[in-house]
DNA sequence: CATGCCGTTTACGTAAACGTCAATATTCCG
DNA sequence: CGGAATATTGACGTTTACGTAAACGGCATG
């Protein structure tokens, strides 16, 4: 009952090509199991190309995305590694943060556009009450 | 007063290179007027910058950037073209709750690895107490 | 058995976003 | 005024993230 995937059965599920995926493979970022030449996916798999998506619509570069998922991975068996980590971690957290604040700004810009624009409409629907 | 800057200043300010801000002209970003042949830059044109750095930061291609731009900036004099782009308007902005949404996440993922970690660490600085 | 239909590998193509010269003005500064 | 610094326009190179096509294997099915 292991739920297993074929390519293109991922590649509906989220929206994009089996070459992607087997692209994705070909970086490093994926490793499914086979079936004599068959590709295999698993539900780990299916959350690592989760994983990625996301990150991908962040704007990272599969090559981010790689290394970070090798970092995480990692067993980190030894005290310094883990201690590297950590500090990893928190770079990316701020780039997180810096990716929120921009967010904020864009919708704050974006409403003063609608705003404009249906200041505009109103106006023309109403004529302006003359302030007399 | 109007303060003016150099394709290097501006270079200088944004942690960029004078070769990327030409490209942006290049691709229809910026318009900077010129005295000769130098390119001279308002604080219009610097504000601009801000917006189209920040929406790379957020993974956004150059040429949805300017699509943007123009439309954001365009008089939308008559009604449906203001209607349009409240519609675009609402697209981007799902755009961005997803991403929104997209940060949680992986800020979630993030705090789950590194207290996996810190455990660790923990659990080697002080042995387990036992359960006894 | 022929014929689709997936799936696989290999390989070349491509668009985006600059980097990196090179050659040629301009401008600034002692 | 003359050399150094800065700017400009090509033009070609590079990396990333796939698209696209070719050539082939396996299997199910009418």
């Amino acid at each position: 009952m292991t739920s297993r995937y074929t390519i293109s059965g991922l590649a509906e599920q989220f929206d994009i090509t089996a070459r992607t995926i087997r692209f994705y493979e070909d970086e490093g970022l994926l490793a499914p199991e086979r079936d004599g030449t068959r590709r295999i996916y698993r539900e780990r798999d299916r959350v690592r190309l989760r994983l990625i998506l996301r990150a991908k619509r962040l704007g990272f570069s599969l090559a981010e995305i790689r290394e970070t998922l090798e970092l995480y991975d990692s067993e980190s068996g030894e005290d310094a590694q883990s201690r590297y980590v950590l500090r990893v971690i928190d770079k990316h957290r701020a780039v997180l943060l810096q990716q929120q604040e921009d967010i904020r700004q864009v919708l704050e810009d974006m409403a003063q556009v609608e705003q404009r624009i249906l200041d505009k409409i109103a106006s023309r629907e109403q004529p302006p009450p003359n302030p007399n």
